[in-house]
DNA sequence: TAAGATATGAGAATTATTTCACAAATTTGG
DNA sequence: CCAAATTTGTGAAATAATTCTCATATCTTA
């Protein structure tokens, strides 16, 4: 079993594990069973010895002379991270975003089960959405409670973020996603991730302007 | 003008500038005229200093015993970033996501226009969406040439991913924001950005099954 | 106008991350 | 079964990023 070997691991080695993932799933599609870390490094656009220092944190999980198989190493890596089990989600903000990412299916075929979805609108509490009936987020602590979700995903507008995370925090989440566009504050005990594209344009931006910073 | 001072500056800047200005946005929003490096800091959740020496990297924007003047930072920041302008944008693959973001409004909001929709499946192009016709992915070149976009958007399946850049590679295009779960493969000039929600779920996981590692 | 309070900007010190280099393990072919 | 060819895993070295510290600049108030 993959034991965490060492104390602290970086944030970058966990960004770059999801990434070693994604591209094992896809080499393994195509058929591949067995890859050393050079070409893998090649894929992923890293260095090799970044990889294997990587997994290191974890365990020893290639073969001297050969490389890794690909479904081991994805089975190690997942469970490194911890994915490989069920997530219970909520969902606090059913909008545009919200309603698409509660019928995206990819949720629950990664692990991430999104079991209720939240809003504040009187007019959205009640409607079934992706056979989830839509709960006043009052009532979070009360659902939590009973279905025992760990992480919440907010897509709620950027100035009630702060509010849907409080009430999420209150109803013992101890992970949450955050699509709006604003910073939270939690407790320490609670991780907090944020997505936001434009960041991604913007960075795209940045280098597209100073081709000679790279 | 906010000038480059110094040649290389860390990725990790540029992506807490693009903090910065979010959370800029946002006390602008709510009336704040002035902040000092402190509270910006902790509202970033970042150090002080940290801030300090980020925008030292393009300028003297403070001032001493003062602080920041909100609508003169984000101004800078934005202009350091490159993003006070107009960015022409096309987006290939005409899906679910893909018609999705075409329907965004923040988009043009932000100044990243998209000005051409690009699909391979010809049951799609001729559709409208958004104002736009879809277009045949051999077209890029002959559209770009005339559109003169410099940003390509990729919403195909990931097996596709890599015939849609190389098609945007082709058409002259240099940054490409890449939404398929898989890595692309572009010559040294053309800089990539990738969005996937899983990895920041596999970061929360990770970070929820390893409490103490933080 | 001078003193006290505040907060930036930048060099130095510290801490963290990445890359190198190579011994150890494994396979393959004669 | 041994030698050659691979490729991992890891300590050491090199790089990079963050944080500390404080001199310097500005504002406020008396
Ligand atoms: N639409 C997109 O493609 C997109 C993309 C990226 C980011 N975002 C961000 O995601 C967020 C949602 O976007 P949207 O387009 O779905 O907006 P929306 O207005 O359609 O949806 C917001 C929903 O949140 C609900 N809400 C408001 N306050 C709430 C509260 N305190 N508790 C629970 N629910 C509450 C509203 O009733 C509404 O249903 C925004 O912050 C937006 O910036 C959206
Ligand atoms: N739907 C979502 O909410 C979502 C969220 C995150 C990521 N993604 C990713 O975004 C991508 C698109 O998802 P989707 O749900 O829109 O899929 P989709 O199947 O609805 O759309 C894909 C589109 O790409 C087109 N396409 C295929 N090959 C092409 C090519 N070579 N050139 C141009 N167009 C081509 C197809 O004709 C289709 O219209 C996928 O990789 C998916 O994993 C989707």
């Amino acid at each position: 079993m993959p034991q965490q070997k060492s104390e602290h691991i970086p944030r970058a080695t966990i960004q770059r594990l999801a990434v070693y993932v994604q591209v094992l799933e896809n080499l393994q599609r195509e058929g591949t069973e067995v890859i050393s870390s050079e070409p893998l490094a090649k894929a992923c656009n890293v260095n090799a010895s970044q990889i294997r220092k990587d997994l290191a944190y974890f365990g020893e999980f290639g073969v001297r002379g050969v490389g890794y198989y690909v479904k081991n190493l994805i089975a190690s890596i997942t469970s490194a991270l911890g994915v490989d089990r069920e997530w219970r989600t909520v969902l606090v903000g059913v909008g545009n975003l919200g309603k698409a990412l509660l019928n995206h299916k990819e949720f629950r075929l990664r692990g991430f089960n999104i079991v209720g979805a939240f809003d504040c609108d009187p007019f959205k509490i009640g409607e079934e959405v992706s056979g989830l009936e839509v709960v006043c987020t009052k009532r979070l602590r009360e659902m939590i409670g009973d279905n025992g979700a760990e992480i919440g995903i907010i897509t709620t507008p950027p100035e009630r973020a702060q509010r849907a995370a409080n009430h999420l925090v209150e109803a013992g989440i101890n992970g949450i996603l955050n699509f709006a566009p604003s910073r939270i504050t939690v407790p320490d005990h609670v991780n907090v991730e944020y997505v936001d594209f434009f960041h991604h344009l913007y960075a795209l931006s940045f280098n597209i302007t100073h081709p000679n910073s790279k």
